[in-house]
DNA sequence: TCAATAGTGTCTGTTAGACATTATGGA
DNA sequence: TCCATAATGTCTAACAGACACTATTGA
């Protein structure tokens, strides 16, 4: 949120929207606006001279979340909606995907739940809204999640980063049946117990060349 | 591309891609940029005092196509990519579509089909790829191809608008199955003849209420 | 033994696409 | 009479999702 040092007004804001697997859900990181009120925001910042967008987009989700995003996306140009912290007439969303955990947050920034998002200002809210569905339609699930992973995991893990991604339950066998299908992962000859029950085999992604003629992965998956 | 009136550099231009089926392929509205080189672009303008992206975005639409478009989608934010025939540091980009046919130009533009495009500048080249499949992947095809025809057409003809806009061959039973399923066309009792073979019925767009438990409508298709 | 999770095999309903056939006009 | 296009019925392969079952651990 620096300013710009000549004190003129900035021709626009890059407002991110950075997101990580955390807890079993998805997390978005906010900033504490100091001064009177105690508001919340999207992290943002005005372009230093001659930076192009996505590089601003990339300065500010690092120096926010304390670590650089797997993946990255515009979202869309937002004016109107009058209120912005930064009172920038013009805003350049952008949404960033960081491994499971998110980093040390910057200071005055904190993870929140997506479920529990206190109210922000209205373009925020708007970025937020759209970042969220940027990423989910946008995102090329196959090469990025495994970027949030540990080198080994589980299937379960596995799913659980795509149901977190897709936002929606995914069918156990289904899941498997696609993964296998697609040559994406392969099984180490280790395996974790967790907790209760039988223990999970451990995998790697170790994507093989494309089979003459194999489909792409589909997961139209749904249901329990 | 009129310019700021006391010569200030515009903050951003808003670029936009006019697209209309035209001669059983996809147009886009290009202008012959005057001077020197006889080159081509995109139409674009510098929003008004206040005017919001949005409006902008219908304005210049308008004034190139001579017609508003029937559905219009922001496509991104560019800079970089140097070559912007107004010199703006960063375009908006739109994609806008229009009834068939696509209404006069005015003076300058020209409907160009997609498969001989010329040269253009590079952020131009670049918005129009991108606006053409932001157009493919946000249209919601099933309310907007009917503004793109008269109100009473033959299958085959809403077929074609179908392909022109997902730039692929459907198949022509599953096309008319997934129709039937999605309860969007009644046939009228008028035929047409058109040519050499069997006369085609007309139909009229009447979406009837969603029965409980119906699907929307999958154009899934491929094929013949 | 019970509860919980991993991992698999089988069945079924849906549907995209292929194919074939009939219908109906113009040349 | 051909030929081209409209319109429709049937068949099949692919596959999502349901379901049931086995396997393997901790409590």
């Amino acid at each position: 949120m620096s300013r710009d040092p000549r004190g003129k007004r900035p021709s626009y804001t890059v407002d991110v929207v950075a997101v990580t697997p955390r807890d079993g859900t998805l997390a978005v990181l906010l900033e504490r606006r100091g001064g009177s009120r105690d508001g919340w925001g999207l992290p943002y910042d005005v372009p230093l001279p001659g930076e192009p967008l996505e590089r601003t987009a990339t300065r500010v989700i690092t120096r926010a979340a304390g670590a650089a995003p797997a993946w990255m996306g515009q979202i869309a140009a937002y004016d109107g909606l009058t209120s912005h912290p930064g009172a920038s007439a013009l805003s350049i969303g952008y949404v960033g995907l960081l491994p499971v955990g998110g980093g040390a947050p910057g200071p005055g920034g904190e993870w929140v739940a997506l479920a529990g998002l206190p109210g922000l200002p209205e373009r925020h809210g708007r970025i937020l809204d759209d970042g969220i569905a940027t990423l989910r339609d946008r995102l090329d699930l196959a090469p990025v999640a495994f970027r949030l992973l540990p080198a080994s995991f589980t299937l379960s893990e596995l799913q659980q980063i795509y149901e977190l991604l897709l936002g929606r339950r995914l069918h156990k066998a289904s899941f498997r049946r696609a993964l296998q299908a697609a040559w994406l992962v392969e099984p180490t000859d280790e395996w974790r117990s967790e907790g209760r029950g039988r223990p999970a085999q451990l995998y790697r992604y170790a994507p093989k060349k494309r089979r003459r003629g194999r489909r792409g992965v589909r997961f139209d998956l749904l249901g329990s």
